[in-house]
DNA sequence: TCCGACAACCGTCAATTGCC
DNA sequence: GGCAATTGACGGTTGTCGGA
């Protein structure tokens, strides 16, 4: 049996528990059915945190008499989609300044921010024989990266000084593992090649004009210009299952440093809130002994 | 040393949202 | 409406730790 056959199956089941196990909580309080959502995921090692409509509600619904005329509307809520871990973190980080925001991604004429400052969007990505991934960013960026490293440290990024608009499904990337002078070379898009000049801690890359043919054991991902045979279209949908898997993959990696930069900054502001309650508190005990005359 | 429990992380699927 | 981004949920893998 299939890994992904059976992960469906069980997953369609247990989304239908879900969606139950919410709605049948609607009766008693919402505290109970996250903090059970909670305890569910610890088996699993997975951080679960309500939303903010789930937080709201478990502050309205905190009476039990009430729990009971949840309209359509709140339950609604609560089984809606929550929001980017970025949109409540910038949320609450307008109410509070002391909580840093989360950065948006800016577009090159934006300016980037300074820790992803060499990252450009990739618009077409490709792996290569031995495992690296090459992304060609809009405005000609080439990116190689080496598997298993995250995305910033494996991260090795040129700049085509020559490079214009790719004509329309005809980028394409030749990769080949090792030339003849014992270089790397990519050939790109208008009879160029991007050949690795210097290996190591900084490896550097040049464009040249190809000198030779294509070596043996070259890689060629090509954009659907004129697919025609089946075998052809199978090879094009599973290219895009497989970009589409290796984006999805990225995004996931992205989404769960979003969320625990997310969690970071809750107990943070936790912790700021139990300070200077503990202020108000100490402050009011002051104010209470200046006030009140002394008995004895 | 072995084993089980646990946490953390990962890749994947599917649902949802938001933008064009 | 289509598509990309986002994220919840799942199963799998790996590393750590305490007890036998």
């Amino acid at each position: 049996m299939s890994k992904c056959g059976r992960k469906k199956y069980m997953r369609t089941n247990v989304r239908q528990m879900t969606t139950e196990t919410v709605e049948s909580q609607q009766d008693r309080s919402v505290t109970h059915s996250v903090a059970e959502h909670s305890s569910a995921h610890m088996q699993t090692g997975q951080i679960s945190v309500p939303t903010l409509a789930q937080v709201a509600t478990i502050a309205e619904t905190d009476d039990s008499a009430e729990s009971e005329v949840i309209d359509s509307h709140k339950r609604r809520e609560i089984l809606s989609r929550r929001p980017s871990y970025r949109k409540i973190l910038n949320e609450l980080s307008s109410d509070v300044p002391g909580i840093p925001k989360i950065e948006e991604e800016k577009s090159e004429e934006e300016g980037t921010p300074p820790n992803i400052a060499t990252m450009a969007v990739p618009t077409s990505i490709y792996q290569t024989s031995t495992g690296q991934y090459i992304a060609i960013a809009q405005g000609g960026a080439i990116q190689i990266s080496n598997p298993g490293s995250d995305g910033v440290q494996g991260l090795q990024a040129l700049t085509m000084t020559n490079s214009g608009a790719p004509p329309p499904g005809a980028t394409i990337v030749q990769y080949a593992a090792q030339s003849a002078d014992g270089t790397q070379q990519f050939f790109v898009p208008g009879s160029q090649v991007v050949v690795q000049a210097a290996t190591g801690d900084m490896p550097t890359y040049q464009i040249r004009a190809p000198t030779t043919a294509l070596p043996q054991g070259v890689v060629m991902a090509a954009s659907p210009g004129s697919l025609h045979s089946p075998q052809q279209l199978a090879e094009e949908a599973t290219r895009k299952r497989e970009l589409r898997l290796m984006k999805n993959r990225e995004a996931a990696k992205e989404c769960r440093r979003r969320k625990k930069e997310y969690v970071k900054c809750l107990e943070s502001r936790v912790a700021v809130l139990e300070v200077q309650n503990k202020k108000l508190i100490e402050e009011l005990e002051t104010l209470k002994d200046i006030c009140s005359p002394k008995t004895d």
